[in-house]
DNA sequence: GTCTATATCGCGATAGAC
DNA sequence: GTCTATCGCGATATAGAC
């Protein structure tokens, strides 16, 4: 019911008068329009996953009719691949801003840590990995995959050099490497230990980055 | 479309004559069309996970119409538990079944072993953690609750003696150590190795034991 | 208990006016 | 592009004969 507009609106701020500032303006009303649909896909794709979340929610929670929303986007699907790529950028601006020079170990261990911390925060969605024509969409999306192969090849380097300084087991397929940390994004042990009240979220990020990276066996 | 009976019937074998083998027939019959049922449920569950899974399908699967279904089991939450309940019966039979001299730690990567294998053979259910009316049912069951107490009270005797004879961190907590134990019941690192096509069911066992008892560090 | 046939309904998607 | 109102479909669940 409630319009999240994110960046805030700078109405003709220092645009020109004419036809050029009228239609960038109009353009940054549907971007931001845009934006809002898919922060609210998130949250609740995040809060309920795909198959519980009902377009009627998606449209009453931004705060537009049902039919607008299919002139934005075709289907429910595209919605959560819109999301997706939402969440994908997220990821490559967060690897992007971290400092060149740390060690590739250390790398890998913020981009866990913000994973973890993504979901505490209830905005990391959770798809079905059996929907067939979800997986359709997502596959057919460029953006989505295009934006996945980038983060994932600067991984990739990561685990490579971690291996090669030592800091990373040798043993393990460095597609293994990848797969284990990228599961961290869904992994049930943060909800759990969150419903345990045991734990404070930060104790709950610390504990699961150590069993990741450091196994349960007894050094 | 097949109905599966396990184990094969023998009719009326040693049973004496009179009402009361009659009664013990007809409530074989019951409990080998029941079990039938529960597992084409599992397998369903396993295939296409909760949501997916249409009653339809179950009942064509058996061969039994839609609403005989019914008269078994009042509604699809039910018959998710009831696969459940099996899952977990299988697990404690599984753990009573190891030998009990073993070193603890052994019994515990037994038991990871055992789930997934049960999850590359395709018969480990996989349940949506949000369905708020499937969670209802399956904390009113009390066939479930119970065995999952008993299997937990195993488990976490077993992980209190690996701490004490060094062999499992004691810088986490038990209960971490469960929930990432179980986490490995619907590990999606299972299923993405696998479509990787680089390595086999077996190595894909030992790889993700690997990484769920030594890590990712190097030791 | 099993069947055929049907009730009921939630949800994705659309028509058509403005 | 946005709205109200509705369609169409599939899915859970049930009625009633046998």
């Amino acid at each position: 019911m409630s319009i999240t507009i994110s960046p805030p609106l700078k109405i003709k701020a220092a645009e020109p008068a004419g036809r050029p500032a009228k239609v960038s303006f109009k353009a940054q009303m549907l971007a931001a329009r845009e934006d809002a649909i898919v922060q609210a896909v998130n949250r609740l794709l995040a809060e309920k996953g795909f198959d519980l979340m009902t377009v009627d929610e998606v449209a009453a929670d931004v705060g537009i009719a049902k039919a607008s929303l299919y002139k934005h986007f075709p289907s429910k699907e595209d919605l959560a691949a819109a999301a997706m790529v939402r969440v994908v950028a997220l990821a490559q601006a967060f690897l992007t801003s971290l400092p060149v020079d740390a060690q590739p170990l250390q790398q890998l261990k913020s981009l866990v840590r913000w994973m973890l911390e993504l979901q505490l925060a209830g905005e990391m969605p959770s798809l079905p990995h059996q929907n067939s024509s979800l997986r359709t969409t997502l596959m057919n999306n460029k953006a989505y995959l295009d934006g996945l192969m980038r983060i994932s090849d600067q991984i990739g380097d990561w685990i490579e050099r971690a291996q090669k300084d030592g800091s990373l087991s040798v043993s393990i397929p460095p597609l293994l490497v990848l797969y284990t940390l990228y599961s961290r994004a869904c992994d049930p042990v943060v909800e759990f230990l969150r419903a345990s009240g045991l734990h404070s979220d930060d104790e709950i990020v610390e504990l699961v980055i150590g069993t990741c990276f450091d196994g349960l066996h007894a050094r």
